[in-house]
DNA sequence: ATTGTAATATCGTATATACGATACTTATAT
DNA sequence: ATATAAGTATCGTATATACGATATTACAAT
């Protein structure tokens, strides 16, 4: 029951932000969620992401030899994830200023 | 079925957010969201939220005579803002250089 | 007093995010 | 070949966020 301010949400573009700067994996993700959130997050909450992203189209699976899927954005992700971003902005405009005194 | 991306999640941050800048009513926040999200969030998504906030000690009433009820935060209120905003600022921490070129 | 309206409250429902448990796949070690 | 381990996939469940519809409350207007 978290008491309020869980910081859920918004997973779908931090994971379409993070695959844009560099193809990732599942486990990657996984990895580098930890360390922003805190917690690595189960795979029964970044797989399904990751196959929704793809039934849209956003995220393309690059074919590899091993076990591990590594994922990349397509053209439709590019422009989604411009879209989201403008939108983030918009919503959290005035969070610009916070960065600096919280991440000193 | 919004595709992806849908910039769901953190409404409780955004309220004790809002609140904590300026002591709001559940139509004024309904107003400032509307203006962040470009469209104005139903009364079933907001004033759950305050009932939560405040039976959880974040914010409180501000006896007023009229049938409008404005909020305040508490104490508590405060100090679970400062908490959300260090993870909100860890999370999103890569965000801070695209307020610029988002919002021209 | 009655009517209207604005703000608040509640209900049923839907979805993204979240967990832990379990199962499947593939590479590696023995 | 067999066992182990790593990465992926799926299942059942829970919660915050979201909607629209409806109900309630309280002031305002006539």
């Amino acid at each position: 029951m978290g008491t309020c301010c869980d910081m859920r949400g918004f997973l779908s573009f931090i994971v379409l932000r993070l695959i844009s700067k560099k193809n990732m994996s599942g486990d990657e993700l996984r990895d580098e969620l930890a360390k922003r959130k805190g917690h690595k997050p189960s795979p029964g909450t970044i797989y399904p992401v990751l196959k929704a992203l793809s039934e849209n189209g956003f995220i393309q699976e690059i074919k590899s030899a091993g076990k591990i899927k590594q994922y990349r954005l397509t053209k439709n992700g590019i422009k989604e994830l411009e879209i989201a971003t403008r939108k983030f902005c918009e919503i959290f405009y005035d969070m610009e200023g916070e960065f600096g005194r919280c991440l000193k």
